[in-house]
RNA sequence: UCCCCUGUAGCUCAGCUGGCAGAGCGUCUGGCUGUUAACCAGAAUGUCCCUGGUUCGAACCCGGGCGGGGGAGCCA
C-alpha cells in the first residue's frame, strides 16, 4: 500500500524514489520552480512537491490543472528541503491529476473561510486544516476513551438506542414509529399504539444510564459510549440533537470515588491530546484559541477544585452584583454563575457537589440532611458544565419515595427498582458529552463544528 | 422557545441623509532564480435573500416571509 504523508515524514530524506497521492492545498509558481503542496489527511502538514524547470516543462499541462482541491499523484525523490518550513520535500519528476477541482466552481480556495460558510458545505469542510484536525483529534479521543476504561478493567456495554421508557423523566424525546402518520391524520382516528411496531410508544434514548446500571450491578465496572438523542429545541453553541455520550458506572463507588474517576479520566484525555495530537493542537493554539495548549497543560498540573453547592451559593451571594440573575440557595445555577465559579474562583476545573434534590434527577442518592443529593457537576473554564454525575440511590424505599414525590409511574421503573430489591449496592457514575470534550480540547467555539454532520433543530442536511 | 444582531462579487465585509455598485482576499493573465498566509503589476466578476409597499427615484425606509449568527433557558 502507498505511504501516507505522515509515514513519509518518518523516512530519511535520502533521495529514494517516492510517490504521494492526495489533494492539492496550494500551488506557487515562479519561472524556475513550482511548488505544489499536497495533503492526504494523515497529518496536519502538507508535503511540498518541487518542480524544477525541467519538471515544469515535462508536467506543464498537468501542473496547470492541479489547482487547489484537485486530487493528484506525484512521483519523485525524497530529499532534504533547502528552505525552512519543512524538513523534507519531494523533488518531483511526474505529476498526474486524478480529479480536477475547477477553481471557478470549487468552493474552498487557499484563503481563510468562516466557520459559518464551512458549515454550509459540510461535505467539503473535512478538506480544510481546521476540520481535518478536528477529525483527527476526535478519532484519537474516541480511542483514548476506550483505552482508559479498558486499562482499568471496565466492560464496554452497548445500551439500546430505542427505548420504550422515558429514562430520566427529563428531556424531550424523538418518537420512533412505523405508523402511517399521513393516513392517520387524514382519517381523523385516534392513534392506536398497540398497532405500532413495538406495541407501544417508542423513542430514541436520551441516556444509556439506567440500562447500563443493570450491567454495573453484575459486571462491576462498565461504560457506554454511543449516540444519544435530545429533541429539545435548543439553539446554542453547546447543544446537539444527536451527540455521543460516555457514561461510566461503577459498583461500590461513592461520590468521592466517582470524582476521582472523572478527574483521572479527563486528565488522561487531555494528556493524550497534548502528546498524540501535538501538531493539530499547535494549529488550534495558533489559529483558533490562543493559549489553548498552555491552558490544557495547566489542567494536568494540579488537582481539580471541590466545592459544595451550598458553599458555591455563598460565594456567589457575596458577588451578587456581578450577575444578571441573583443567586440564592435552591436556584439551579446559571451559565454566568458556573463560569464565574470555575474561571474566577477556582481558576480551573471545579467539582460542585451536593445539590438540592429538587434540581436533580430522581435516582440520585439522598443526603442525610433531607435537602441535598450526592450529585456532582464538573465545571470547566470557557463553557461551564462538561460532566454531570452522582452516587445513585441504592435504598429501595427512598428511591420509591422519590419516584412518587415526583409523580413518576413506579411501574415504568420496575426493572430499575429490581436492582435495589436484589443485591443492591452503592454505585456511582457520570456522563460526559463527547462533543463537549472536543470543544474543550480543540478550543473550537461551536459544537456543530466538532461533529462531522451536526443535527440540531431545523438542521439535518447532508 | 425567548431576546439581540445579520443577509451586497466565489469568500469576508464597507456602502453617509434615499440619487451611476465598492474594498480586501480568492480567481484569471503577465512578471519574478526556492516559494511556503509568497511577492509585484493588471483584469474579470453582482437576482444588493425573496415578496409586497412608500417614493420622481430603494441595497438603504416600512410590512410579511425565508436563511445565517450570537446570547438565554433546557442539558451533556
Amino acid at each position: 500500500m502507498r505511504l501516507t504523508i505522515k509515514e513519509i515524514f518518518e523516512l530519511p530524506a535520502d533521495g529514494r524514489s517516492i510517490a504521494v497521492k492526495g489533494w492539492v492545498r496550494t500551488k506557487r509558481e515562479t519561472k524556475a520552480a513550482a511548488f505544489l503542496e499536497v495533503n492526504d489527511g494523515s497529518r496536519m502538514g502538507n508535503i511540498q512537491c518541487v518542480f524544477d524547470e525541467a519538471a515544469i516543462a515535462a508536467c506543464l499541462p498537468e501542473l496547470a490543472r492541479a489547482s487547489t482541491g484537485a486530487s493528484v499523484s506525484v512521483e519523485g525523490s525524497l530529499v532534504p528541503s533547502p528552505a525552512s518550513g519543512q524538513k523534507l520535500e519531494i523533488k518531483a519528476t511526474a505529476l498526474s491529476v486524478i480529479g480536477e477541482a475547477p477553481s471557478e466552481s470549487y468552493p474552498l480556495q487557499k484563503k481563510a473561510h468562516s466557520m459559518e460558510f464551512l458549515r454550509e458545505i459540510a461535505h467539503l469542510r473535512p478538506r480544510t486544516n481546521t476540520f481535518g484536525a478536528v477529525a483527527r483529534v476526535r478519532n484519537r479521543m474516541a480511542f483514548a476513551i476506550h483505552e482508559f476504561f479498558q486499562e482499568r478493567g471496565f466492560q464496554y456495554v452497548h445500551t439500546p438506542l430505542i427505548t420504550a421508557s422515558d429514562c430520566e423523566g427529563a428531556g424531550a424525546m424523538f418518537q420512533v414509529t412505523t405508523l402511517d402518520l399521513d393516513r392517520i391524520a387524514k382519517s381523523g382516528e385516534a392513534v392506536d399504539y398497540a398497532k405500532d411496531f413495538f406495541g407501544k410508544p417508542a423513542y430514541l434514548t436520551v441516556s444509556g444510564q439506567l440500562n447500563v446500571e443493570t450491567y454495573c450491578e453484575a459486571l462491576g465496572r462498565v461504560y457506554t459510549f454511543g449516540p444519544t438523542f435530545r429533541a429539545e429545541n435548543s439553539n446554542t453553541t453547546r447543544h446537539l440533537s444527536e451527540f455521543w455520550m460516555i457514561e461510566p458506572e461503577v459498583a461500590f463507588n461513592d461520590l468521592g470515588d466517582n470524582m476521582e474517576l472523572a478527574e483521572s479520566f479527563l486528565k488522561r484525555l487531555v494528556k493524550t491530546a497534548i502528546e498524540d495530537c501535538a501538531e493539530d493542537l499547535a494549529f488550534f493554539d495558533q489559529r483558533i484559541e490562543k493559549g489553548l495548549v498552555a491552558s490544557l497543560q495547566g489542567v494536568l498540573e494540579r488537582p481539580f477544585s471541590h466545592m459544595t453547592y451550598t458553599e458555591a451559593v455563598a460565594v456567589l451571594e457575596k458577588n451578587a452584583d456581578q450577575f444578571e440573575l441573583k443567586p440564592y440557595w435552591g436556584l439551579d445555577l446559571q451559565s454566568e454563575h458556573e463560569k464565574f465559579l470555575c474561571e474566577k474562583i477556582a481558576g480551573g476545573p471545579l467539582f460542585l457537589t451536593d445539590y438540592p434534590k429538587e434540581i436533580k434527577s430522581f435516582y440520585m442518592k439522598q443526603n442525610s440532611d433531607g435537602k441535598t443529593v450526592r450529585a456532582m457537576d464538573l465545571l470547566v473554564p470557557r463553557f461551564g458544565e462538561i460532566i454531570g454525575g452522582s452516587e445513585r440511590e441504592e435504598n429501595l424505599g427512598l428511591l420509591q419515595d422519590r419516584i412518587r414525590e415526583l409523580g413518576l409511574k413506579e411501574e415504568a421503573y420496575s426493572w430499575y427498582l429490581d436492582l435495589r430489591r436484589f443485591g443492591t449496592t452503592p454505585h456511582s457514575g457520570f456522563g460526559l458529552g463527547f462533543e463537549r470534550l472536543l470543544l474543550y480540547v480543540t478550543g473550537m467555539a461551536n459544537i456543530r463544528d466538532v461533529i462531522p454532520f451536526p443535527r440540531a433543530p431545523k438542521l439535518a442536511d447532508f
